[in-house]
DNA sequence: GCACAAGTGGACTCCGTGTCCACTTGCTGC
DNA sequence: GCAGCAAGTGGACACGGAGTCCACTTGTGC
């Protein structure tokens, strides 16, 4: 297979389509290098507790030294959030510009009379979907009160944010933020490990989504 | 002032009436320094940011050395956990027996006909009261995921399952968790240094009880 | 093939945790 | 009082992870 003409040197760099003034390239060791640790750490992150994996345990997985791993990745939290923007991006994609319910539709295509509520949903249903097959990586990026400082996070904000203005609640800015709080990476996990499944998980985010923003059981 | 008569001996032991077969006494030394500890732990706890307070700071800031700190608190959170014991029993109390909304009534009293998400939201005001005077603590208690193994956790999900329960809705096991998710005091923080203030937060979690479990403006 | 910058890796320091044990001190029975 | 002893004390110690630094190696452009 060919190589990409121009691999990305910073791994979270804003997704410009082009022109970058001096794309330095990046040396052959080095990018074969950053594979190793990803694949490494993947497979960490998945086997063991992710908050007890240490740089070491990558290095060392990696088949690297520790030098190396901290030129690029300052911390566990950087490699956990390399390894998850794809998937992340991908959801906000589909939030911005995909059809509905999911996306805003709005084409004059089968979506275009959904509602918040319907939207909020969906998202819940999206996003339990991605804490069933990332939650080790989202538990290995943010530690806590780190969550609230992501990017990610800014963005589901402002998207549940807007559904929430759009629904006419009082105080969006308040309610965006504890309508999220149920998606905490942490409270997924133990509910998951009290055998609560993904489906009871959505549906009763279901409810809590008609309830507030309105719908078949809401105002 | 003279020394009450049975000190217990453990901080966490549960608070039976009378009647523990060897009630071994604690030395006096021994109650000047826990006081000591938990004084100085108070202090630091509210001072810097509660992650940060090590038991180091806490063992020199009490003047006492470390072995003799560990000797009673394992870790950071038992202490933290040992402050706000009786602040969060005495909430306790008053959801099991206080005076509606926040308790039962029944009595024939002034709350027999309160409905459950009048209950919750009196509830989530308590809460974020207590959050506001003890955010410290409870950061300093509970990181991450060891909030949801907490005893007070247990305690406060299964009140709240209650309520969704008698509310009539779907899945009280999984709503519980969701509702009292609003109430992570990461999240809470995140908040009150956005500029969101407790009369907001307390608005807008009202706004969540009453539409997930009905009232003026749910089903 | 040469020169040089990018990349590498391991040794090193710093800091917090938790344990251990020789010493001290308060309590109790006499 | 005071002797004996268990409870209590405190600091030294080992351990492990985070992050830094720098002498060496290797890939790449010319």
């Amino acid at each position: 297979m060919s190589r990409p003409p121009n691999p990305p040197a910073t791994p979270g760099a804003p997704p410009l389509p082009m022109a970058d003034p001096p794309p330095p390239r990046e040396r052959a060791d080095a990018a074969r290098n950053r594979a190793r640790v990803l694949a490494a750490a993947a497979k960490l992150f998945a086997d063991r507790d992710p908050a007890g994996v240490t740089m070491d345990d990558i290095a060392k997985a990696a088949g690297i030294g520790r030098g190396t791993l901290y030129r690029r990745y300052p911390d566990r939290a950087s490699i956990a959030r390399a390894l998850l923007d794809e998937h992340e991006r991908a959801l906000q994609e589909k939030l911005m510009r995909g059809p509905a319910p999911l996306g805003p539709g709005g084409q004059g295509g089968p979506g275009d009379d959904v509602t918040p509520a319907q939207r909020l949903a969906a998202f819940y249903a999206a996003m339990v979907e991605l804490l069933e097959t990332h939650v080790h990586l989202v538990l290995g990026a943010e530690t806590g009160s780190a969550r609230y400082e992501t990017g990610a996070y800014a963005f589901w904000r402002l998207h549940v944010r807007h559904l929430t203005a759009e629904a006419g609640a009082p105080d969006p800015d308040a309610l965006a933020d504890q309508l999220l709080a149920p998606l905490a990476p942490e409270l997924f996990r133990s509910q998951r490990e009290r055998g609560i499944g993904i489906d009871r998980i959505s549906a009763s985010l279901e409810v809590l989504a008609y309830g507030v923003l309105g719908g078949p059981t809401g105002p």
